[in-house]
DNA sequence: TCCAACTTTGAAAGCCATTCTAAAAAGGGA
DNA sequence: TCCCTTTTTAGAATGGCTTTCAAAGTTGGA
């Protein structure tokens, strides 16, 4: 059986993914992503072309995968409140060895230059606070929030601020576990919507 | 002339916070911070062991000399609409290339495990936060600003929203740049501080 | 069946942090 | 001042990792 090309790609990012959850997306060899993969480095390394570009499409892959479960399992969930909840809980980093927030910290560290890219991840970001203000406006409408006077500006700051805690919770700081995190942006979120 | 160990290390320090500007906290090679600072790569880890614990020195240095500044410049700026300007100001990155916040990028993307460390760096935004919060106090406290009810939460809030733009601004993001930034930091605590 | 383009491998090149060796300089105590 | 010990310094050796390369293997179409 042979992978088309496409498939290929997509095969050594899912081998990406695994290989970063072992050893971290600082310490990753490409020699590690291959291993995973069941290919050599230089094979990797022709479908990518440098180390970094595996970094960006593996946390694009992430994003997008993510934001896929999220639509899905929001779409569950009845309750603006517990909707909220669930997608602070999503949003956050698990813990400090969050595959997804330790790409993130390794793309800021090392943006990519091209301008696609960029609009990509800008678009990342747009989607979550997106998503957030439509549950806003949701539980406004039922009645269950105050009402915001911009809840995409409302959401945007919010998703900020969790960035922000995401930061802390990566560093390690004394006391900033994934729980902490959690309390406090819901603390900041209901602290606007919530009288 | 002899200079006494410590004084070595903050002359490195120094060499360091040049190269960094030239080359990038990313791509800076310790023969880069050697060269400037007139010394062999061996006599710079000779100093200080790990190239990581370089770059985890020089954020301290970078941020505590900030510190200093800070309070320093604040303290002559009378009108604290004035000083909140300031302050969003000395806290946000001058453009995509800032040394410090690149800095600050490299650590989340590779943290320090030494409690030490850590506590130092949480250190550091905390007291930027107390001081958002002492310009907003004496702001209420004159009548200019609307009463807070809880000033350290208000200005940690700011600080991490602050934080986020950026790392927007670290990226690269498409018209993210600094005075969008600082735009952005002032209208969110006008928000609140202004009715 | 044969050719041209694409895949795949494993080794080579080159770069860099880190370690090591040995020379040089300081610092004291007699 | 003269040794001896400790610290400092330079520069070369090591080892690891990305990236490049050359050659062998595949595929698909003419």
């Amino acid at each position: 059986m042979k992978l088309e090309r496409p498939d290929v790609r997509a095969h050594v990012l899912r081998a990406a993914l695994l290989a970063i959850d072992e050893v971290g997306p600082d310490r990753l060899r490409v020699r590690d992503i291959a291993e995973r993969a069941g290919m050599s480095s230089g094979h990797v390394m022709y479908y990518f072309g440098k180390r970094d570009r595996i970094l960006v499409s593996t946390l694009l892959l992430s994003e997008d995968e993510l934001a896929e479960r999220r639509t899905a399992e929001l779409a569950t969930v009845a309750d603006p409140r517990e909707a909220v909840g669930r997608l602070v809980e999503m949003y956050l980093p698990a813990g400090a060895g969050d595959v997804r927030w330790r790409l993130w910290a390794q793309i800021v560290a090392r943006p990519p230059q091209d301008e696609e890219t960029l609009a990509r991840i800008a678009g990342f970001t747009g989607a979550w606070a997106r998503e957030l203000a439509r549950i806003v406006v949701r539980g406004v409408g039922e009645g269950l929030f105050r009402p915001v006077d911009d809840p995409e500006d409302h959401a945007m700051r919010m998703c900020r601020i969790m960035d922000s805690l995401a930061s802390d919770v990566l560093l390690g700081l004394p006391g900033c576990d994934a729980g902490w995190a959690h309390e406090q942006a819901m603390r900041a979120i209901r602290r606007e919507l919530l009288p």
